[in-house]
DNA sequence: GCGTATTAGTTGAAAATGTAACTAACAACA
DNA sequence: TGTTGTTAGTTACATTTTCAACTAATACGC
């Protein structure tokens, strides 16, 4: 490294995740804030209880690895919209098994089919190789690989 | 594409890139904010500001992409905190010019060295070239390479 | 069983953020 | 000069997030 050894805001990793983050999720969150008045806490779990099934609010924590008061009024406002609802467990009635209502289900699928394409149009904006090395980059980063 | 069309979350790039954001950011984050009491968009003004010397608060909105009324707040922050002070321009008086101050200086100092190790020790986690073409593509999708 | 510790989830208050309205200074132009 | 429009920055208010305390149910050790 030469003398010049100024560290520039756009060099510090941090910075550029979150610069990357804000501008790759800004018309996405558009859509679902527009149409179906969510936030994004919302969404996550809309998106989770569709790929895992039913579960709970724990479980959705710690996938997701948000704090449990966020996703607590996540539910309640997913609840209210009628998008999901909750059944006490019997064998453990501290717990309450999550499932997406008929609605929810076609909520669900609306955004699915969007993020999907919205996916696409963000990848192409790199190219299939990039943007495959970014996403297991990414991954690594965030703890789902090693 | 096979017939299972599941799509994972873990899969959605913003939902990634947020992952990946909050996990990167974390260490950091916790050092400035216990250490100094700052909030992010403070160490980004306090960075800014060394990188491009005295600029208004409107030159950081624009650069860093940060709303004026949180510009606004973290610069009355830092006044407080007597790491930077302001000058009111002669020649547009609705124009306030941002400087560090001593401490101010010796704060970013310290923050500058710590990023810079943090960097580094983020992108050992991923390898030079991996790391290298992560930031290249990072940049892209927050716009600051077209 | 009974006391203590944990755990899932909720709630209230404080902190932070976003939105919109505002003030003060300047610009443009009749 | 006076009117209208624009811009930098602040402030007020609503929404969202965070933090800490809480309730209800279960687990553990005895």
């Amino acid at each position: 490294m030469t003398k010049d050894d100024t560290f520039y805001s756009t060099e510090f990793l941090p910075y550029l995740l979150n610069q990357a983050a804000e501008a790759a999720s800004l018309g996405f969150r558009q859509y679902y804030k527009e149409r179906y008045g969510m936030l994004r806490t919302e969404w996550r779990v809309l998106f989770h209880l569709g790929q895992f099934g039913e579960m709970t609010a724990k479980d959705i924590c710690t996938r997701a690895n948000i704090h449990k008061t966020k996703i607590s009024r996540a539910v309640s406002a997913l609840e209210q919209k009628r998008f999901i609802a909750r059944r006490t467990m019997e064998t453990d009635r501290r717990l309450e098994e999550l499932f997406l209502t008929k609605s929810g289900k076609q909520v669900l699928e609306d955004l699915q089919r969007r993020a999907k394409a919205f996916d696409r149009s963000l990848m192409e904006r790199l190219g299939e190789e990039d943007a495959r090395s970014l996403k297991r980059n990414l991954a690594i980063l965030a703890g789902f690989k090693s």
